[in-house]
DNA sequence: CCCTCCGTGTTGGATTTCCAACATACATTT
DNA sequence: AAATGTATGTTGGAAATCCAACACGGAGGG
């Protein structure tokens, strides 16, 4: 286990945390190392949502699959990132989705119940990481706020620009990059990636903005960069 | 403020803590109670996050104002219901939204550090207000994943059967009722009010569901109305 | 160098949505 | 009864999207 309090160190989870409190800690959260295949599941839909789970090595992601038959990747985790915990939280007899691996990897298990539990004997943490918890749901929760607020909008253009402002307030500039290539952002904003080039032309003939791939400069914000 | 308890027992915020404890807390956490007129801003956008409202009697709604002038309604709180607590619970410096009353109005107004802080005296219930505002924000999270997995559809047509699956989910049965009227769904699913209309007359014309005002029948799940 | 792959931009026709307008049904008010 | 308001359904042309296809340029491999 001592080869993982690295990677745990960077979970939200254990956030404020010494390694040598952390170390102390996991047998008192009686946490279990489970090893996955690509495309095996961690967290089967269906079955009880007790766990949080931590990617350790390798990444996983997590499947929906729709009423119609389809599969949608949801989110993908990779080492440090955590994931089940919403559904433990809110205490959901069963899982809605499954957590399977995108590549062979290690993911540390702990029941829910370990961690909010306040134990009678030495870790003092338990409060720490249920605060932790609750900072990292709220996170969530603005940034899928976020996100809805930007596909809510009807047209590509909208959309396009919603993101794109939203991009620069968090750069504090007019001139930032994207973490996205043209497809990855036209599913994000829910529109056809050809429709996505074409308006993004369109907007740099304008004169809105200049682009070059993920790199963007809105123009006339009429402040020089500053936002 | 007694004349309130009645109220705030239906909050999730204290859930679990019977009407006595809950009087006797309202001391520790030294809440305010804020009077607000229809339109006046009980928090207003850019000043610091540090608060949770719960709504004592009228209603508020969240809004946001967008970059280019806009104002759109997120959200609209009835009494019971809790505002601002993913914004103090991220801990961002500043709101990016304003809380203003729809109608004349009372809240109650508690500093998040109380709630969170574990108190050296009596009250005990420090713990399970905090796991109840992980419980709710958790709940929020999947409501929110939820209506983002429904309108990242791309048609009409489609938004509108995944939503009225999820409902007949959660209804658990082929019959059901709505809580939106036209206008309401349209504006949940993102799409246009009289395309909406057309689709559902669509649908029915080819026996797909049956529906009156806002209770749906689906038919063809070859069950017999069980999910 | 040639070739392929990948990301991006462009284009045109089929499809869908959008929007405004009107029709219908029902409830409430006067 | 008449008038008014509200919720829903319908329709037709304008506008936007979707989809498939192709063009272009750079990266990397043989």
């Amino acid at each position: 286990m001592d080869e993982f309090i690295e990677v745990l160190q960077k979970c939200v989870l254990f956030d404020g945390i010494a390694p040598r409190d952390l170390k102390a800690m996991l047998g008192c959260l009686g946490g279990r190392v489970a090893t996955f295949d690509r495309g095996e599941a961690i967290f089967s839909a269906h079955s009880p949502a007790d766990d949080v789970g931590i990617v350790l090595s390798g990444a996983v992601q997590i499947v929906l699959d729709d009423f119609d038959g389809n599969r949608t990747i949801q989110d993908r985790v990779e080492p440090g990132g955590m994931f089940g915990e919403a559904f433990a939280c809110a205490g959901v007899e069963r899982l809605p989705v499954t957590v399977e691996g995108v590549c062979p990897g290690r993911a540390l298990i702990i029941r829910l119940r370990r961690i909010t539990a306040t134990c009678t004997n030495a870790c003092a943490f338990h409060n720490r990481m249920v605060m932790n918890l609750l900072r990292a749901m709220a996170a969530k929760n603005l940034q899928l706020s976020r996100k809805l607020e930007i596909t809510s909008r009807r047209t590509t253009r909208e959309k396009l620009m919603a993101y794109l402002m939203s991009q620069a307030h968090e750069a504090r500039s007019s001139r930032f990059t994207i973490p996205f290539d043209r497809q990855a952002l036209a599913d994000y904003l829910c529109v056809e990636r050809s429709a996505l080039s074409a308006e993004i032309g369109r907007l740099r003939r304008e004169g809105v903005l200049e682009s070059e791939r993920s790199s963007f400069t809105l123009l006339g914000l009429e402040n020089g960069g500053r936002i």
